[in-house]
DNA sequence: CGGAATGTTGAGACTAGTCAACCATAGTGG
DNA sequence: CCACTATGGTTGACTAGTCTCAACATTCCG
């Protein structure tokens, strides 16, 4: 599977960018992708990792028999791709119109022994992103349908939005989000309906949720996590955990 | 969050053993902690690795209304406590008696400055936790109660047992058996009858089971995995996935 | 032996899933 | 311009699996 590791924006400066910074390679390939289509596929080598510079990418997993799970979701900034073992075990596909970084691994990981900084920078990428997968667990194992969706809306708000801002434009389908959360379609709609009659949201468009109050579901989404309680960092201040990471 | 690696004991020198030629720290401090006892809580400093020398131990956290997820169980040889940040997010304990060797952080960081080797294996380690967390995170979003027990099952029997061992000893109770597949203590006690009058298992005792039909269980368990079909590591034989690996 | 902790079983409630119908939107071609 | 279709999204009725609450059994230990 390839992790992505997150660029964290507002963190000083991320893998993202170290590696850009350090990887000629980045400029090098830069290949879009149409919605829908399939960057990796469980089985393939992994090869490389991706920068994502533009659009939206999943990582999805299948069952065999059909179920299906999304791990995490990529925007520009973010690097997927990451995975110890030879093949990929996680596809990575574009949700919408995406343009991608192809960075070979084997430039990275030569550098990756000469260069300590460009190590540590990975190196604590990688456990970030298990950071946020736990986030990301602890959300399926023990929450309600509305704690997940709540959860979900902060987590895209915090990321995809200027800080603050509370209308967030959703790039992935209703499927996509049911299996992001580990519900199914219905129930995502159903809570999003509920969200609406209780004025938690409106809906102006099927993908463009305004938030009305972000504090409410702020609450909800807070019921089985201690981010927005956790003192280490700053309080009371989205936490920026939704950014998963995946391997692709 | 402290997350653990694992050694991967048939995977060639693991982490762990990595670690513990390259640190004479290890063989400093060996700590004991009696069966329940807290080894890290949920915003400690990040001082230290740890390294598991005898005995179960669990990482965890709390939801502030009092739900429980267990992320993961370590057995001697694994480590835990690697994380990102400056306070733990995971609770690390001891489950039953245990040891544990203390492995600075500090001594660490400096070494993997210094020997890419070390970076490697550590960077490599976290990135394979973050696979097994997936294996977790699909079969927690995924699956139905009975398939995670005999996920659960297949995961502990390959590694605690000597491979092809049918009797593994739970050295857990059922509630963090419960906690850690996203269930309740009475789903997991139902499914358990559910196993015996099945004739898949046996329980000799309360923490003891024999594996009647191994095959049964896998069938049941390789629902939601892939890992029994991948390709790349040999096919037909238990995946390690289960191995989580936690921050501590 | 007594008590506490752990584990099991049962009955009923409730959440989310399933199956199915319907609606909205966008694109296509007559 | 208007069917017609395809896709995506919503809603409803019903079902099923898991949770909740409660009682009871077992094991452990002083």
């Amino acid at each position: 599977m390839a992790y992505a590791f997150n660029a964290f924006a507002g963190d000083g400066p991320g893998a993202g960018e170290l590696l850009s910074a350090r990887f000629p390679h980045f400029d090098a390939a830069v290949v879009p992708f149409a919605a829908g289509q399939e960057v990796v596929g469980d089985g393939d080598p992994t090869e490389n990792f991706f920068l994502v510079v533009r659009g939206l990418v999943r990582a999805v997993k299948f069952t065999r028999d059909g179920r299906r799970q999304v791990f995490a979701f990529y925007m520009p900034g973010d690097i997927c791709g990451l995975e110890p073992d030879a093949t990929h075990k996680l596809s990575i596909e574009a949700v919408d119109q995406v343009a991608m970084a192809i960075l070979p691994r084997r430039a990275c990981r030569l550098r990756m022994d000469v260069d300590p900084r460009l190590n540590v920078a990975l190196f604590e990428g990688a456990t970030r992103a298990l950071t946020l997968s736990i986030d990301h667990m602890l959300m399926i194992g023990r929450s309600s349908a509305e704690e997940r969706l709540a959860w979900f809306l902060m987590m895209i708000r915090s990321r995809s939005a200027p800080l603050g801002a509370n209308v967030v434009e959703l790039a992935m389908q209703r499927q996509d989000i049911a299996d992001y959360l580990g519900l199914t379609i219905e129930t995502v709609c159903r809570t999003f309906t509920q969200f609406k009659e209780r004025g938690l949201i409106t809906l102006p468009r099927k993908r463009l949720v305004e938030i009305l109050r972000p504090d409410a579901l702020r609450r909800l989404a807070a019921a089985d996590r201690d981010a927005l309680s956790a003192p280490s960092v700053a309080p009371n201040v989205e936490p920026a955990s939704g950014l998963d990471v995946a391997a692709a």
